[in-house]
DNA sequence: GTTGAGCGTT
């Protein structure tokens, strides 16, 4: 959706394509939009957005109808900062179809690409499908003719091309390893595999049935919150109690469900080793 | 209140 409300990209036949890096994620294209079209005419803003959270990921396509126009832009608006960010203006060097563009400029011939089928398009199939095909498949072209390519392709050397957008969740799983894993594994395999399975589960409906945010502006909290580890309260004592005790995870685990109950039925209040 | 490499749409 662009800028103007309309489905899919406005009149992009002959206009020139601006990819704005680093804006922050709260900017959305409102905030773009007078600032770009003051130094010509803006055809078009579109922030990409994560299909799932809807987030901004922090750029944004701003299409200008005459090329001198979007030079002056990039001259004007590069470094310039935006919402507290130093924002980076630069051509786009890929349409709307990942096919290689010159100078942004869209014109017709993007009818069909070969390269790309549509079920790989969509950023969320990228890391879903290919182990390591997530990135970019389609073919970067070398000609990286506007400025800036030194700073970003130093990003890309460091080896850093995991970036994907599920970073949040990358680092919440990375948080939530907890050091239970090293107690004996001989019946426990059944537990530690339990476990996941339920929090991905629950994150997994907590996210879409909280997908509800209108606005980009109106974005609550709610949706970082559950993509965090989100540990359930009532096992934190339990844990505890795991990793001190040193008793078996499944007697723990069944002393969680009655400890669960009595914690909740009960004022909570009491220790939860208080067992011993 | 939150992240920060990078190229796109109901």
């Amino acid at each position: 959706m662009s800028h103007f409300g309309r489905s899919g990209p406005p009149d992009i036949r002959d206009t020139y394509s601006l990819l704005v890096l680093n804006i922050s994620f709260r900017t959305s294209a409102d905030d773009l939009f007078p600032l770009f079209d003051r130094h010509g005419k803006v055809v078009d803003v579109f922030i990409p957005r994560d299909r799932r959270t809807g987030d901004s990921r922090g750029f944004a396509f701003v299409r200008y109808k005459h090329i001198e126009e979007a030079e002056k832009a990039i001259e004007r608006l590069h470094g310039r900062v935006v919402d507290g960010r130093e924002i980076m203006v630069q051509f786009a060097k890929y349409g709307p179809n990942a096919e290689s563009i010159d100078r942004g400029r869209i014109s017709h011939s993007q009818d069909r690409s070969p390269r790309r089928s549509s079920c790989f398009r969509h950023r969320d199939n990228y890391y879903r499908r290919g182990s390591r095909s997530r990135s970019r498949s389609y073919s970067r072209s070398p000609s990286r003719r506007s400025f800036g390519g030194s700073r970003r392709d130093r990003h890309r050397d460091r080896g850093s091309y995991h970036r994907s957008r599920s970073r949040s969740l990358n680092r919440s799983l990375s948080r939530s390893r907890s050091p239970v894993r090293k107690t004996t594994r001989s019946r426990s395999q059944s537990f530690d595999e339990d476990r996941p399975r339920h929090r991905s589960k629950d994150r997994k409906t907590s996210v879409l049935a909280k997908r509800d945010s209108s606005s980009p502006r109106d974005r609550s909290p709610v949706l970082h919150g559950s993509l965090s580890p989100a540990k359930p309260k009532v096992v934190s004592p339990v844990q505890e109690g795991m990793s001190r005790g040193g008793r078996t995870k499944q007697q723990s685990r069944s002393m969680s469900h009655s400890h669960s109950r009595e914690l909740s039925s009960r004022s909570r209040s009491r220790s939860p080793n208080s067992d011993d």
